[in-house]
DNA sequence: TCGTTTGCTTGACACGATGTAAAGTTGACA
DNA sequence: TGTCAACTTTACATCGTGTCAAGCAAACGA
């Protein structure tokens, strides 16, 4: 069967996730990849034809281990539009740090690799999902700020929480990640809510 | 003497910003510099040793030509931090598209060239004094939002305006040049001003 | 037990980009 | 006339991705 296929499948990915970790992004190659997996460059691209698919499927390996959708789930669950949007702040602003390593990988990879560039967009439309959900949960309870129209204030929400605000924060600025979370939230409920609406 | 150095260099320059405007930063090969300057890739290499070094050398150019520095300070001369505020993210957000095509491929070369990482800093540091004078305007006036101290402050319009953040809105998410100006604005009002504060 | 299939190995190679090397050309200047 | 500097031309080394083809070894089915 397909159990030692799978298995192979899953080392390519685990050694691709560590080497990207401990690694500057550029230096793991094709080679490096399939030396820590134990298995011939030949065998990588048996199971990913480019280097683009790899860095795409790790991406999303990592987010199935470390299960983003679960904690982005738990947003879903919140009764009103804001509850939601400061359950969805939480959710992904407290991953980000988790997966800080592998991000920071692909996003020194983003103008000289074409495949990383494509493997972070991926994953960067997933979490535009949940900006766009809580969104509309806003506009259901009659609770988005008229400045916006849903798409835009999907595309604000959004680059409000983007990686490299993350990064710049809390890494250049050295914000504690408490006061990170704080301020996007406060952020969001200034920007994307009606003024009518309690802030609390 | 070296006038015709100083042409070819000019010329290689010239060629570089150009390209690196119109096209994507790592589809900008040495040789198409080299035919658009209208030369050979080799007297490329005799005046920029590396890739690197030329764009580095491009970027400085575009400084000195664009004068970054007179435009931002055009903020300064504003009566009200209101209005210093509003004039700074103005000129900087309106020259961010003028550069974007250096930016990029400066951003292409943060994970593989420390020299171009370092250039990049420097230049961002300027924004941020900008933007740590505008805060420090709106401080003096009172107008300040009780939420955070100046540093804090300074962080979060940095941040706001971020030329991340604009590839973002007017790249990916396609918003016109104006609607972000206006936006981040809008955005850095209700973030920076004390709420009792008249928002026009 | 034999043959086939599946998953991987081995080694060679095409391609495209950067950067190097060396010999030749051209024009200015003294 | 001769020299120097800037540039050209051609060739090549290097490195990484991705392709190709032949071979091998274990599991599986009849």
């Amino acid at each position: 069967m397909s159990s030692k296929n799978i298995d192979t499948r899953e080392k390519i990915l685990r050694a691709t996730w560590t080497l990207l970790e401990a690694n500057p992004a550029e230096s793991v190659r094709m080679g490096d990849i399939a030396k820590k997996a134990g298995i011939s460059r030949q065998a990588v691209y048996l199971h990913f034809p480019t280097r683009a698919e790899l860095l795409v499927a790790t991406a999303r390996y990592l987010d199935e281990v470390k299960k983003v959708d679960q904690r982005l789930a738990a947003s879903r669950s919140a009764a009103t539009g804001v509850e939601r949007l400061d359950a969805f702040i939480e959710a992904w602003g407290n991953y980000i740090p988790e997966i800080a390593g592998i991000a920071k990988a692909f996003l020194a990879m983003q103008g000289t690799d074409e495949a990383a560039a494509i493997a972070w967009t991926d994953r960067m439309q997933a979490v535009r999902e949940g900006c766009a959900a809580a969104v509309t949960a806003l506009q259901r309870d009659g609770a988005l700020a008229s400045d916006y129209r849903p798409k835009q204030a999907t595309d604000l929400l959004w680059t409000l929480l983007s990686f490299h605000n993350w990064q710049q924060l809390t890494g250049t600025c050295g914000w504690p990640q408490k006061r990170y979370i704080e301020t996007m939230k406060h952020l969001a409920r200034q920007a994307l809510l009606s003024d009518a609406d309690p802030q609390n």
